[in-house]
DNA sequence: TTGGAAAGTCAACAAGACTGCCCTAAAAGG
DNA sequence: CCTTTTAGGGCAGTCTTGTTGACTTTCCAA
């Protein structure tokens, strides 16, 4: 029933203006909720958004190179390096020297380091799957769509990687 | 690990931990892309993120009061206050004291205000437009729905307001 | 072997969020 | 009428997280 093709007479009712700033709206109110069960946990233990970031991609790929990190997420290496210094005095992430490059640095989350992501994720997910839930898996189908098509394709990339890890 | 809600014979794959994970990789990763023409335009002209969104919804719904606009973006009226002080010394925003109570100010883009808006707006809609259309009408609606469904119910308030007008 | 590039660290600064406190003007309620 | 509350603003100080610039260590290639 549902065309999705965009050829010829139709009339592409969902690419107006205004459905379009619905969606910038959405997209602002969405991510305050997004990341707003995180940041209270965050706060209990005094750190930011950016400390869930790092943890986030360790946990994901223990062992990963701090270039690597930078590049995910896109920010200076000595922006990252105020984040993972605290991150490591504080015992939740463990540093080790590379093995065929010393100039390397292989990173990894101490069981501390991966009680706190547990937690972190747990609330995040929690609210995802409340979304998922409400809307659907057809709405979830939908809503990765878009969103990969509205990344940067650099970013892409590193989000293709991860995501056939499993 | 977490419950994965697979009641009965209902397998439910889209809410294992997996498949909300990817969807938490999504939203960071999106957002960003989401971000990104805007903050190049908005480097140019020395402003930040927050100057954008206080002219967004200024534009969105003009004469908007000091204190509503403190609850939609959902900072502090200090925090909020220095980025409107600047765009109304700079001759983008216009506060005017209110009709009915003097206490309130009603804000409104200048005709400079109106421009910059429209700038950042087009290159932002611009990346939604191309999203949409590569992901389809369908697409779109599930990533409405599950959108919204992630909003805090206060904020998914403000949406639903500025939804109604068109 | 030497010189450049790459990985990472340290120092200083800026934006933008926050709190706390003080202030004015206007509205509202006893 | 007088007190309290509300809308808005100013100023000081803090925190997170981004930035550049300058530096060391390590690797690699001319």
């Amino acid at each position: 029933m549902a065309e999705t093709g965009a050829s010829g007479g139709e009339t592409l009712l969902f690419l107006t203006d205004e459905q379009l700033r619905k969606g910038i709206e959405a997209m602002f109110f969405a991510y305050r909720g997004f990341t707003a069960d995180p940041d209270r946990i965050l706060e209990k233990h005094n750190y930011g958004r950016a400390h869930h970031r790092a943890i986030h991609f360790i946990n994901r790929e223990p062992g990963l190179t701090v270039t690597t990190l930078i590049s995910v997420l896109g920010v200076t290496k000595q922006s990252l390096n105020r984040v993972l210094r605290t991150l490591i005095e504080d015992g939740l992430v463990e540093s080790r020297v590379g093995n065929r490059d010393k100039r390397e640095r292989n990173l990894y989350l101490t069981e501390a380091g991966a009680e706190l992501e547990h937690e972190l994720s747990k609330a995040q997910r929690g609210r995802m799957r409340a979304a998922y839930r409400a809307a659907g898996p057809q709405a979830v189908a939908g809503f990765r769509q878009v969103l990969e098509a509205m990344m940067d394709p650099d970013l892409h990339r590193h989000y293709q990687m991860l995501k056939d890890e499993a």
